[in-house]
DNA sequence: GGGGGCCTGCTCA
DNA sequence: TTCCATGAGCAGGCCCCC
């Protein structure tokens, strides 16, 4: 009988999955936002179905909803093999921890967390009063940031897109985004917050986190007349309605902060009893820090609906989580939160990123490079800032994201600066059809006092080997190989050196560029001195053996000051220091014995390997001659005395150049690794921070 | 072979 | 026809260096 309810109820669930495929598709409603408890969650979710399905968008979301799952089996396949000691001792594990989680219980501070009702939408009521009382979304057809109430009923809400919202709301008012104004607003707000609490902890424009023991205590005020005078003066100050949640700690305060929205508040008193049967009938889902994922996989594999489940299963969680995450659900589960004001915290990376219509052209993306680099150096420069780590986002077409990183041996900050270092990047992944391109700078400089080399190496860890990642000093792996006993090799194929043009012309700081200690030119140094600029030259000096006069527009600014990036052809003994550097940095020419093999037969032809490429393939036939350069030069290498001292090296500098594959492009995706993705990745920030 | 830096993808708010 | 922007952090894999 009870295998025959079974076994009609999963077939119901597969007919249901079949008649209503919407059902399973997860986009909307991962969290009921408040205003959206009455709506027809179905009739929304079948709507929001029927009008993505087929689209690129949607294809995604299968691919991530399909990985999801992955997981989730992958998880559950671990649990099943544990055996019941196992499951036994971790278990104890578990009690144990909780234990000491227990001991760090502080009962002695009263939080309070505000949020802003619907804060956009709300400011744009503020100065259009007739849009009070009708549907209405801050944001455009692509995207709306926000809703009001009248329009959540609808079921629509943040993050959704304009047009989905119309069609579930056809009398739905947009209004364009205006940050100015809700800065503004917020500002407001803060000078209310800082009665309270000075050190008050601003989460975003429109929520915040006050520490009230101090003022409930001199005032002789209970939380909940604080909390109540506090709205008080946001509205009298604003205008604005928001609510509150007042608890023991962060975490509890900004759950209790949701309870009564909009307009109202909760108060959890600091009494452990209290805290845990508050805890105890709570979703995991209404946890800061708790998403979609974590909710599924909590779900789906150890059957965690609710804060108390999370103590329960913890010998399960301590099996299967890293110690990091099992802390923070036990945690959790036994109310606690952070409850000390943490300092001030600094800013770890700042980026930007533009969204556009799909497109492969590839003028528009370096322009679009090109903007984006120029707003993030002027924000990098408001803030005074310098990081040494750039990352290029991109969203194809397909919507799959992907970052490329690099980082640098000096800290930049100039639109010059990243443009250079970003080009590179993206020249990697071309050609591919975009949809959305970010940079972002981190790992900033800790005294922000401008460039300067982390790490100046030594000539005798490397002349042009550049940093630890293997890339010169520009992000390029053309010359990382070349060491003095490199470059006197090569230097042997040029007989004639331009004799005007010595290394005591570099600057140091072109040096530091190329990945050199200026203490390394030494006057003891006469062979590097008058070998390293005609490598960088030679092509100059005689422009009718060369393919190609190759002086990149990916130039390095820094390392060039001159305005004029071309080199004089025939007047390279008038080359200056900049230009050297330039052209050593870029592109290394191949030498004058590869020049004798390396011919385009009739224009179009290798005569090394009989690669054809047309003449207008100005690019491709320059990276060509460069990969034979670059095996010339290994084998150089390898009838070195000293080829041992260069290690693996050059064989990756000669993939490379060949435009083999990268070493990004050599890993396998994630999505190919099956590997787990943890759920613990900023559990840490999370408990800092709640 | 181990330690550690770097890069990537992913998650969450 | 149309599905965001930004900041943060972590695991895991790859690779280099010692």
């Amino acid at each position: 009988m009870e295998n025959n309810e079974k076994s009609e109820s999963s077939t119901s669930i597969i007919d249901d999955s079949i008649s209503k495929p919407w059902q399973s598709y997860h986009t909307v409603y991962t969290n009921a936002k408040a205003g959206m408890d009455g709506v027809d969650k179905e009739k929304v979710q079948r709507i929001v179905y029927e009008m993505s399905k087929g689209s690129k968008y949607f294809e995604n979301e299968e691919r991530k909803e399909a990985l999801m799952r992955q997981k989730i089996e992958h998880m559950r396949a671990r649990c099943a093999k544990l055996t019941t000691a196992e499951i036994a001792q971790h278990q104890k594990v578990a009690e144990r921890r909780i234990t000491e989680l227990e001991t760090t219980r502080d009962l002695t501070r009263t939080w309070l967390h505000v949020d802003m009702d619907a804060f956009y939408a709300a400011v744009e009521t503020l100065s259009n009063p007739s849009l009070k009382g009708k549907p209405m979304a801050v944001g455009g057809m692509s995207m709306i940031s926000t809703a009001n109430y009248e329009a959540r009923k609808f079921g629509v809400r943040a993050a959704m897109p304009g047009f989905i919202a119309r069609r579930l709301c056809p009398e739905l008012i947009f209004v364009p985004v205006d940050f100015k104004k809700y800065t503004y607003y917020s500002s407001l707000t803060k000078k209310v917050y800082q009665k309270y609490d000075q050190n008050f902890i601003a989460a975003s424009l429109d929520e915040a986190y006050l520490d009230i023991t101090k003022i409930c205590r001199e005032r002789e005020m209970s939380s909940d007349e604080v909390a109540e005078e506090l709205r008080r003066g946001v509205f009298e100050e604003t205008g604005l309605t928001c609510s509150a949640g007042v608890g023991p700690n962060r975490l509890l305060a900004k759950v209790c902060s949701d309870i009564n929205k909009p307009n109202g508040q909760f108060i959890l008193p600091n009494d452990r009893m209290a805290v845990m049967t508050f805890i105890s009938s709570l979703p995991i889902r209404k946890i800061g820090g708790i998403g979609k994922v974590t909710e599924n996989v909590l779900r789906d594999v150890f059957e965690i609906k609710t804060c108390q489940d999370l103590l329960q299963k913890g010998g399960f969680l301590c099996a299967l989580f890293s110690q990091s995450s099992a802390d923070f659900f036990l945690s959790v589960g036994l109310g606690l939160g952070s409850t000390d004001t943490p300092q001030v915290r600094l800013r770890k990376s700042m980026s930007n990123e533009r969204t556009f219509s799909a497109t492969r052209d590839e003028v528009f993306l370096y322009q679009k490079l090109a903007e984006l680099a120029e707003m993030l150096s002027s924000d990098l420069q408001k803030e005074e800032l310098h990081g040494r780590n750039l990352t290029l986002k991109l969203k194809t077409a397909g919507f799959e994201v992907r970052t490329r990183a690099v980082t640098l041996q000096k800290y930049i900050c100039s639109s010059e600066d990243i443009l250079w270092h970003a080009k590179k990047l993206l020249k990697a992944e071309l050609p591919a059809s975009l949809r959305l391109m970010g940079l972002r700078v981190s790992q900033f400089s800790e005294d922000n006092v401008g460039p300067s080399d982390p790490s100046q190496k030594s000539i005798t860890s490397f002349v042009i080997k550049g940093d630890a990642s293997g890339r010169d000093a520009h992000g390029s792996d053309d010359l990382k190989l070349i060491d003095s006993d490199v470059i006197n090799n090569i230097a042997d194929d040029y007989d004639h050196f331009p004799d005007g043009v010595h290394l005591d012309a570099f600057t140091s700081d072109q040096l530091s560029d190329l990945g050199c200690s200026s203490s390394y030119i030494s006057d003891n140094d006469e062979d590097v001195r008058g070998k390293i600029d005609p490598l960088s030259n030679i092509q100059a000096r005689d422009s009718s053996l060369a393919p190609i006069v190759h002086v990149s527009e990916l130039r390095e600014p820094d390392a060039c000051q001159s305005s004029d990036i071309r080199l004089p052809v025939h007047d390279y003994k008038k080359t200056d220091t900049s230009e050297c550097t330039n052209a050593m940095n870029d592109d290394a020419v191949p030498s004058s014995s590869l020049q004798a093999q390396f011919q385009w037969v009739d224009d179009y032809k290798c005569s090394i390997c009989g690669i054809e490429m047309p003449l207008e393939f100005v690019h491709e036939r320059q990276e060509h001659s460069d990969f034979h350069l670059a095996e010339r030069l290994q084998q150089q290498c390898s009838s070195s005395n000293l080829a041992n001292h260069l290690s693996n090296t050059p064989k990756r500098a000669i993939q490379n150049d060949h435009g083999s594959p990268s070493r990004q492009k050599k890993r396998k995706s994630t999505a190919e690794q099956g590997k787990y993705i943890p759920i613990d990745k900023f559990f840490k920030k999370r408990t800092q921070n709640m």
